[in-house]
This record gives structure tokens, sequence and C-alpha cells, in this order.
DNA sequence: TTTATTCATTGCAATGATACGATTAATATT
DNA sequence: AATATTAATCGTATCATTGCAATGAATAAA
């Protein structure tokens, strides 16, 4: 059905698919790694960079804009983007809590 | 076209993007945070503990052996899995790097 | 005001992902 | 051998995602 079936799961577990969900595409990632390289950054700067066509570039930034993970503020015809740090460190903690389940060292089993 | 445009991403993009896509269903999430607590894990178990179809959960078990983050071996008619705490390790590593990129306390831009 | 620039939105085509019923394959049990 | 159990695979239906051309909206520059 291309459904999944989010009331089954618990709200943390439906929380960690939604981000890694928007760290699912490298261009998702491009741009966050751009981001945090140089601060801020306008769409335009983003396509040239990424080498995606203007539209597809403006989708991902709406997806990651939704999930709070970055921030655009307007500054004339352009549209400043950077990253929202106080969100950011949420998602990491929630993430990092999630890929340190092993910290007892154990066998595998088979 | 439902197609990403890998070429044009550097192989540690592609591979966050990969390893991040694994993640981005709550089953999958449920599956692994379930063969870590209680170490090993036939097919049917998961299926009772998750509440999805069998095959519906053998097709996530197939991703996440894909990628190498479970092992399963056969035993009898069951098949044991658990996680490859080897490759979880190496993706880790990987994810926490791109997750902790903001160490240098910046402030956000707009 | 006219034109240019920048970015969002819309609409479309193509592909991917999710879920499960039905079936198959393999081993255990009787 | 016949039956039961377990899990993979196949086929199919449905929804999601990706990508872009075309368009629209808003501000800046002429």
């Amino acid at each position: 059905m291309g459904l999944a079936k989010t009331e089954i799961f618990t709200d943390t577990q439906n929380e960690i698919a939604l981000f890694a969900k928007a760290f699912g595409h490298p261009a998702r990632v491009a741009i966050l790694q751009h981001l945090f390289k140089i601060d801020a950054c306008f769409c335009g700067d983003l396509v040239k960079e990424i080498g995606l066509a203007q539209p597809t570039i403006s989708q991902h930034l709406k997806e990651l804009k939704y999930l709070g993970l970055i921030k655009g503020t307007v500054e004339g015809t352009s549209v400043c983007y950077c990253v929202n740090t106080e969100k950011w460190k949420e998602m990491r903690e929630l993430m990092q809590n999630f890929l340190s389940q092993d910290i007892l060292p154990k066998e595998d089993c088979c």
C-alpha cells in the first residue's frame, strides 16, 4: 500500500524514522553539510553547489524546513538558509540514543 | 523521475543516505531495537512483536541484511537474526561524524 | 513603470517503497 | 511418505519520492 503503519509503532520509533528519512537522500545530506560549512546560504548558491534544478533544491529545502532542521529568512529577493542548531541538537540526541544501543559489548549470536 | 542522482554526490554522502534510508521506516527501527534488546531473534518472533505480516517483516529484514547491519543464520526451519556489531559500529562512526558537524558553537544566522 | 532576479508552487512523468495474499522451498515431525 | 512449521519469494495494489519545466509572486534595479 506504500503507507507506513505508523500507528503500531512508538512515538520515538516514528520520530527516528522521520529524521532518518530526511537524511535518506544525498542531496539533503549535501545541503546540510554545505550549510554547516559556510554557516548560511542562499538557495541559488545551493543550486550551483549541488547541481540539481532549482525547483528540486527548493523541494528538499522545504522538507528540511518542515522538520525544523533549517531556518530560512527572506532578504530582498533572496532567501537565506541556515541550520537550526537548537533543533539539530535535539535530533542528534534522539539519533545518538538509537545509534548507541550497543554500549554493552555483546557477542554476535550468528 | 523517482531516481536519486547519486553520481553527482560524494561516496560519503551517498553512504550516509543509504544507511539513513534504512532507518527511515519505523518497522526497521523497531526490528533493530528488538534485536539489541534480546540479542537474537527468529523472524516469527519479530512478526508477533512488530505486528506486520510475515512477508513484510521478511522484506524489511532483507534490506537490513543487504546493508550488512544484521546477520541471519538458518537453524532448522527457523532463521536466527542478530545485529552485525562490526558493521553497526562502522555505520555509527559514519553517522556520528555527520551528526557532529556543529562541534563549534555557532550563531544561527537567521 | 518596466525589467531582472530570486525563489516557491504547480503539474506531470517516472521510479521507489510499503504491505500483504498466495505460493514456494526447506527442514522437522509424525 | 505425509504433514506441519518456518521463512523467503512472487505478484500486485497503492501511495510516496524524485526531478524538472512552466508558472507565479515578490522584491530590486533600470
